[in-house]
DNA sequence: ACACTCAGATACGTTACTGCATCTGAGTGT
DNA sequence: ACACTCAGATGCAGTAACGTATCTGAGTGT
């Protein structure tokens, strides 16, 4: 868009650009053919540049990958902080947990199929499926203590209970997320969020009437 | 195992039996390696044959697996209405219906990814993912109606509602197995069962409270 | 402005997969 | 038992991908 002001970079700039628009659009491809049905060249030619700059950049494809979804799950965590500093009210803070949720799964299709991708291709190889663990980790636990900070707030605390609605939340948004993608004439973006409601709702009403005896 | 008897097979019977063998190589190194990493080679030599066999038995690796998918459901349809059938008292059906998910969404960590590989191929092949969707509406419109009739027993009924409470159990089904697997430790098989228990008595605590107003 | 350096392009050799064509031997009909 | 057929093995050629090595030209130091 602004490419008349692309003049002159310097080399540090160039690399960057280029490692960042190989990024880009490993992100795309990835998302719509899979990482093992992707190829280097398919990377390389959809950024616009050759294998060469490829190899230059990046080890290998697998060194690429958790580059990518490791920048996908920082900007992730970036976004949910955000929103929980702004959030004052109790029943703000209930809306917002809500809607994280999906925001993590994946706002948008390509995102929702690189991070099941990655869970996919962490189930088979361990050494990855430790690192993607642990950046998922950050956001779980980042998100457990909301939820007992909140549930404090409402006047009740029980860590374990506050893991698992962390769990049921994540799980739940996933697979709705998912039915959603495969057969969106069946399960309308409405169902999927009155879903989220319903089962937020009941949950949290078990929270208020029982105070977390599960 | 029952090897001796393997003496004098007829034709058809010989030709079934390496297809039988080559479905379940298949199903046990795509889910290990994925579609697209997984090579006809591989298929036929783990089944213990040659790509000969392969070609002589499949069009192509997408017939293959479409087969396998295919046949993978339809078990999981038989061992559902079979537990159905058993079902006499209302709380039995609750409680069975709380385990028919899991079941169906992948009992062993094979079955789950495999449905899962054919879940992402479908988003990213049109025309597998009509068929996948029919297979899909078959299992999904049976439990449908199992819930209903459910509901009405209970003296509740809202068809809408059981749409998206079978929704529910799916999604929540297929999220909480895939992080079960990711982070056994984090998520161990407790933890699932107890919070698919949790969410179904509190949705159903719903019906039996609200009459399925929703 | 001149030599230097390094990002990225091009060229090459190697490996792996696929589909097709051909071959072989075990089941089959007479 | 003899000729036949077809399941499956083997051989071959074409393609696609990878990693490395070498080349080129645009940024950089003096």
């Amino acid at each position: 868009m602004i490419k008349l002001m692309k003049k002159r970079l310097t080399r540090q700039e160039s690399r960057a650009q280029t490692r960042e628009k190989l990024l880009e659009a490993a992100a795309k491809i990835i998302a719509r053919h899979g990482l093992a049905g992707t190829s280097i060249e398919d990377i390389a030619e959809t950024a616009g540049f050759s294998r060469g700059a490829f190899h230059a950049n990046f080890k290998s494809k697998d060194e690429l990958f958790l580059t990518l979804v490791e920048k996908q799950m920082k900007a992730t965590i970036f976004e949910i902080d955000e929103l929980h500093a702004v959030t004052d009210s109790v029943e703000e803070k209930l809306q917002n947990l809500r809607t994280v949720y999906p925001r993590y799964t994946g706002s948008d299709r390509d995102t929702f199929l690189l991070i099941t991708e990655a869970q996919m291709y962490a189930l088979r190889n361990p050494r990855f499926g430790k690192k993607l663990r642990a950046l998922f980790s950050t956001i779980y636990d980042d998100l457990i203590q909301s939820v007992e900070r909140l549930q404090e707030q409402m006047g009740c605390k029980d860590p374990v209970y506050a893991k698992q609605l962390v769990l049921i939340g994540f799980g739940l948004s996933h697979g709705l997320i998912l039915h959603n993608l495969m057969d969106p004439e069946r399960y309308p973006d409405s169902m999927v969020s009155d879903s989220m409601r319903l089962v937020f709702d009941k949950i949290f009403s078990l929270e208020e009437m029982s105070l977390g005896i599960h």
